[in-house]
RNA sequence: GCUCCCAUCGUCUAGAGGCCUAGGACACCCGCCUCUCACGUGGGUAACAGGGGUUCGAAUCCCCUUGGGAGCGCCA
């Protein structure tokens, strides 16, 4: 019983969007199921559209979801003596020919394929010409592509893990590029190749490659090796069930953590688009390795919600420990907008506070950067600057109660929440107002704002001194 | 145009002929809890695209229609 083999093989040509984002993880899901391995290959034959900052972006992006590849990362460009090589063997037993039809031509042939309304296909001009046409060609200073001499009677299918079997009637599939002109693979061979020599079992990718699936398949026909198993994933669709464009959301993952997402939440959140176990949402990661199945993989494209998103991400942060969450907010600092002003301020000192505030602040987040916002009145400097809320609370009245409420705290003897609370009950009692009216403007002078954890708690975080001067500022 | 894929609440989905008066989760609405906001908790609105079959019985099987999506490059 051979080892399974996934691979996860991105065009660095941009950043890891979220679909790509989700086929690594389903590819990495089943390696780990399986006890396999998840490689990695970068497919750059494309010099012109190929970057280094893209390959970069990507790794990147793999290396944050924690969605780890097993041995060296794989350039396919590097390959291109063994792909050129077995497309030499083709040509050797037949399966392939040369063709000298022009790109012009080719245009032509479609137009006109187009006007007519027939399928816009290679019509085979080519395949069966004669040595002497060849070297007439040749003479011209033309330089030929090597095609495929695909089967042109019967059919060809694909057995899917997800899409079932799935058949195209040959004289649909044209005879595809092998070889450009300029002596370089195409995609179509070069993956079949690498995934070949790679010891692929399991080729698990998006479905706009289901198409390119049987036309694989019968190139590893022509060159009598086993088709690895194929899985063809549905599409993840933008809110509005439209195609996920840049203009809809279809960002880098990289832009998910710059809006504070945990990774384990991402994942989560992406395992659940188009694959489900029964009625459960929540998965730990090694409950989701145990639990995926290619089986339970849907056919029907998903759409991405970031309401969704959020709430997880909700879940797994209040989840976190504390400690986690700091590490959380200092990984995200650089890549937030004001986030380099807060890690100036990050001292051993603001961090202990922070750590201190943390269940109060973790409750009330839904990602690290709403918990980084919550959190600025730890390190907001006085005077404060109130907020609109905030400034209201202290004008209508506001202000009355925390001159009422002053001399009451100055006389404490201890600054824990429980001497807090008395002292701020007695004062509402003695006033007769509800303990909201006096914690109200209370929570305005101590944050500026008019939301916050719990009061008392923010009074002992805060410390004696500075609640009693931030309090006094108002007054 | 041609080929292929898809179709259950707003969204993600459960459902593999009777267990479905269609379940869960998110979102939304109404309560409870409460110093605010959250969290938590109780409840509610909300879906089998349409039409034909097959069957004693269909969300589940078949066909058609409609609506989405993908591919049809010397891109990947």
């Amino acid at each position: 019983m051979s080892a399974v083999v996934t691979r996860f093989a991105p065009s660095p040509t941009g950043f890891l969007h979220i679909g790509g984002a989700r086929t690594a993880l389903f590819n990495w899901l089943l390696a780990k199921r399986l006890g396999g391995k998840m490689l990695l290959r970068i497919e750059d034959t494309d010099r012109a559209r190929s970057t280094p900052e893209a390959i970069e972006a990507i790794l990147d992006g793999l290396k944050w979801l924690e969605l780890g590849w097993d041995g060296d990362v794989v350039y396919q460009y590097g390959r291109a003596d063994r792909h050129r090589a077995v497309a030499c063997e083709m040509l050797a037993k037949g399966a392939a020919y040369r063709c000298y039809a022009t790109p012009e031509e080719l245009e032509a042939m479609r137009e006109k394929a187009k006007a007519e309304g027939k399928p816009m296909r290679y019509d085979g001009r080519w395949r069966d010409r004669s040595e002497a046409d060849c070297a007439a060609a040749e003479a011209k200073g033309l330089k030929p592509v090597i095609r495929l001499k695909a089967p042109q009677e019967g059919e060809t299918s694909v057995d899917d893990l997800v899409q079932g079997r799935v058949t195209w009637s040959n004289d649909n599939l044209d005879d595809l590029v092998l070889l450009r002109s300029d002596g370089n693979p195409t995609y179509m061979l070069a993956v079949v190749v690498d995934d070949h020599d790679m010891g692929v079992t399991h080729v698990i990718r998006g479905d706009d490659h289901l198409t390119n699936a049987a036309r694989q398949t019968q190139i590893y026909q022509a060159m009598g090796w086993d088709v690895p198993a194929m899985a063809h994933i549905p599409l993840i669709h933008g809110p509005d069930g439209a195609k996920l464009s840049k203009r809809h959301g279809a960002l880098g993952v990289e832009a998910y953590r710059a809006m504070g997402y945990l990774p384990v939440a991402l994942r989560n959140y992406l395992v659940r688009l188009g694959w489900s176990f029964g009625d459960q949402e929540i998965f730990s990661t090694e409950e989701m390795i145990a639990a995926f199945d290619l089986k339970n993989v849907g056919r029907s494209p998903a759409r991405f919600d970031f309401a969704k998103l959020e709430n997880l991400n909700g879940h797994y942060m209040r989840q976190a420990s504390d400690a986690d969450l700091m590490a959380g907010i200092e990984t995200v600092l650089p890549h937030i907008e004001g986030g380099a002003e807060i890690a100036a301020k990050l001292d051993s000192g603001l961090r202990t506070k922070w750590l201190q505030a943390m269940p109060g602040l973790k409750e009330r987040a839904k990602t690290l950067v709403e918990l980084i916002d919550g959190a600025r009145f730890l390190f907001a400097v006085r005077p404060l600057a109130l907020d609109e809320k905030g400034a209201d609370i202290l004008a209508k009245g506001g202000r009355d109660v925390l001159r009422g409420l002053l001399p009451r705290l100055e006389a404490l003897p201890d600054w824990d929440a429980a001497t807090l609370e008395t002292a701020v009950r007695a004062e509402a009692e003695a006033t007769g107002l509800k303990l909201g009216a006096v914690a109200q403007p209370l929570r305005a002078a101590l944050t500026g704002r008019s939301t916050s954890p719990g009061i008392f708690d923010v009074f002992v975080v805060l410390g004696r001194e500075e609640s009693l001067g931030r309090i006094r500022d108002q007054i």
